[in-house]
RNA sequence: GGGCGCGUAGCUCAACUGGAUAGAGCAUCAGCCUUCGAAGCUGAGGGUUGCAGGUUCGAGCCCUGCCGCGCCCA
């Protein structure tokens, strides 16, 4: 409704300004919150804009605009304030009865498929809170898009053939000497990511301790990538069963995916020989003759950088895609799975049925066999692509889409997004409470870096763990007469909502210094403060029953004329106003690629919420009217809030 | 050396992409539970937005130069 008057007016204004001064071509006119409340509902600042073009006073602009435009439906006044801001105030009762009949803007639905791709976690050891960043992130992107009717694809790239696996394979081999059914036992009887884990981290002080066994990582990569061994089997096996434990750690979250595209498969179904022949006859690469990069084939930084250069000089820095010893970079591998993805390749994986989630919804991995008739399913070939990748990333971002573009593939150079955010390092007091030791160094900075080579940082399930353990210490200490198993799932409920929330809060490009305080906490800006605004809402309307009264028909009761008058007091209307606006806050936060925005808002609605609650006794009130209003407010209040933390992947539970 | 990002209240962060008196949470202090749940509400103090210039009706945001920090590439 709020966005659905906030066109109306920036159209009526535009066409205003086109017929007064022949400019703008009708584009909508800018609108704006106003800063103060007390300045009416939407402001527009079109008289400062007009001002340099047509050489006249903002003022002035002003004062003819707003006699020139008339009237509008659903706006009751316009003022000019300061020194030409044009200030609209909607008819509150005419705003009201609209959001009453449910009045909305049809969507502008489009079956361009948007692919979005998360998580992309090493299939090699147990999930940490830096990869909870990115799949809360790209999950919450997904819903954002889903909610304002755009058709969304979720992939989740398994890198099972990398250095990574391979690694902790040669620790499976060589450190403890397991046969690859030894290894397929011990997924079933341990927890095996966090084995993987520790593994990691001895494989990796073995080679910083004895430099030739990197000889071991080279064979193994090797082997791995030709498949057929045992190693290679031994290889499966772990990513497999690891990238089982990531999906269930991620489920823990209310993260799901449609399909795992996995490496092992860009490389059997050549994938990358086709993308290379498009390469190579594009010109896009060239093969080096001279210098450090002798043998290799390369892109020239002039593609992926200003004022790079094309020759290979002393500072050369054209990225190497194809090794001189004949093996393919991980950027070249990224290359053509980013064809894939726009439907480029010519070519298509295999799928297969990986898991089905409690809910019903199934998962798919590629494979390179057929398993299901081709018509079944269909993955990929999307018009839109969002790689959910950390920003240390961007430079192989680049690099990537300087490969589509020197393929002449402009538009999907356009439409492929690094939608970025910065890494989740530890805060010094975190590192002291977890008994890693810091250099003197380290304990001046504000953050430090997490290193899953060395076994450091916070293991997401951990977390997790720790999140419900403290929410059911106060569930409980509220609600001793509840069953124990539901004060269990309440506390669930709250520990994710929590963990969500912490993750979302941030925008994207601050970097998170983890704190176990902070991220604990339940009070002030955190996932428990919404829940408990939607919980408090949904008990006024349980009590009311429990008195065995029951909901007023809103619309017979409520009139245009009664909305008008209840809303006549300011503090019903702002805090009406404020509910009002979560559609329009979820677009704007689409259009600006920031859930964060999503977080704020759903805090902001709840503060609202909050203030109401403590302001007005609703079932208390005499007037009958009112009472009516209250009851309809505190109604569309819970349903509002209820509908921002579905877009945050989060649920309020029955009580807290 | 080059590229990207950051610097805002004691701390952690916002600021609708150039708009009006820079806002929240935490922490501190003072109030509010016999009430639809206090995981809450009301109020107070706390700021030269790293520094110096520039662009314009208007700059935390854009441009230039410094200072400090982080990441990536070499």
């Amino acid at each position: 409704m709020f966005h659905l008057l906030e066109k109306r007016i920036a159209q009526a204004v535009a066409s205003r300004i086109e017929a007064l001064y022949g400019v703008g071509e009708g584009k909508p006119a800018q609108t704006e919150q106003p800063k103060q409340t007390t300045f009416g509902e939407i402001a527009m600042p079109a008289a400062f804009q007009l001002a340099r073009q047509l050489k006249k006073a903002p003022k002035q602009i002003a004062e003819q605009l707003s006699s020139a435009v008339g009237t509008i439906e659903g706006v009751s006044a316009i003022e000019i304030a300061g020194n030409g801001y044009l200030n609209l105030r909607l008819d509150r009762g005419y705003y009201a009865a609209g959001l009453l009949a449910g009045v909305k803007e049809e969507e502008v639905r489009s079956n361009e498929k948007i692919i979005v791709e998360h998580t992309n976690i090493n299939p090699n050891k147990a999930a940490h809170i830096g990869h909870l960043r990115n799949a809360i992130l790209g999950d919450t992107f997904v819903r954002m898009l889903r909610s304002t009717g755009r058709t969304v694809e979720v992939q989740n790239y398994i890198d099972n053939t990398g250095v990574q696996v391979a690694d902790v394979v040669v620790g499976f081999r060589h450190l403890e000497h397991k046969t690859a059914t030894e290894v397929r036992e011990l997924t079933k009887t341990t927890r095996f990511d966090y084995l993987c884990w520790d593994l990691y981290a001895r494989i990796s002080s073995y080679y910083a301790d004895h430099p030739e066994a990197k000889q071991w990582r080279l064979d193994m990569l090797h082997s791995i990538e030709e498949g057929h061994s045992e190693d290679a089997e031994l290889a499966h096996v772990v990513a497999d069963a690891i990238v089982k434990t990531h999906l269930a750690t991620m489920w823990r979250l209310h993260i799901v995916y449609d399909v795992l595209p996995r490496e092992s498969e860009i490389l059997h179904l050549q994938f990358w020989a086709t993308a290379f022949e498009q390469l190579k006859q594009r010109k896009a690469i060239y093969f080096e003759n001279q210098g450090k990069n002798k043998g290799c084939w390369v892109m020239p930084s002039s593609a992926f950088r200003e004022g790079g250069t094309d020759e290979g000089g002393e500072g050369d820095e054209s990225k190497v895609i194809v090794r001189s010893n004949g093996t393919v970079t991980y950027v070249g591998k990224d290359i053509a799975y980013q064809l894939w993805k726009f439907g480029l390749l010519g070519k298509d994986f295999h799928y297969r049925k990986w898991h089905i989630y409690p809910n019903g919804h199934q998962v798919w991995a590629s494979t390179d066999s057929v398993q299901v008739s081709k018509d079944e399913h269909h993955f990929g070939g999307g018009a839109r692509v969002y790689n959910v990748i950390d920003s240390r990333q961007s430079y192989l971002q680049d690099v990537v889409v300087a490969g589509l573009r020197a393929l002449d593939y402009t538009r999907q150079a356009e439409n492929s997004i690094h939608f970025s955010y910065e890494m989740v390092a530890l805060s010094p007091r975190t590192c002291v409470e977890m008994g890693i030791e810091l250099s003197d160094e380290d304990k001046k900075r504000p953050y430090v870096e997490v290193s899953g080579r060395k076994g450091l940082g916070v293991k997401a399930d951990d977390l997790i763990d720790k999140l419900i353990e403290k929410a059911l210490e106060e569930v409980t200490s509220r609600h001793l007469d509840e069953a124990p198993e539901k004060n269990r799932s309440a506390a669930e409920q709250i520990a994710i909502a929590a963990l969500r929330y912490f993750m979302l809060k941030y925008t994207r490009n601050s970097v998170i210094a983890f704190d176990f305080g902070e991220a604990l906490s339940f009070v002030g800006e955190t996932g428990p403060y919404v829940q408990y605004a939607t919980v408090r809402a949904r008990n006024i309307l349980r009590k009311l029953a429990d008195r065995g009264e029951s909901l007023p028909d809103f619309a017979a009761v409520l009139s245009r004329e009664a909305m008008s008058r209840q809303l006549a007091n300011e503090d019903c209307w702002q805090l009406l106003l404020q509910a009002s606006k979560a559609d329009s806050a979820i677009e704007r936060a689409v259009a600006s690629g920031e859930p964060a925005h999503v977080a704020r808002f759903a805090f902001d609605l709840a503060q609202a919420f909050s203030s109401f609650y403590q302001k007005f006794h609703v079932l208390d009130e005499p007037d009958p009217e009112k009472k009516a209003f209250l009851l309809w407010m505190t109604d569309y209040f819970r349903a509002q809030l209820e509908r921002t933390l579905d877009v945050l992947g989060v649920e309020a539970p029955e009580y807290m």
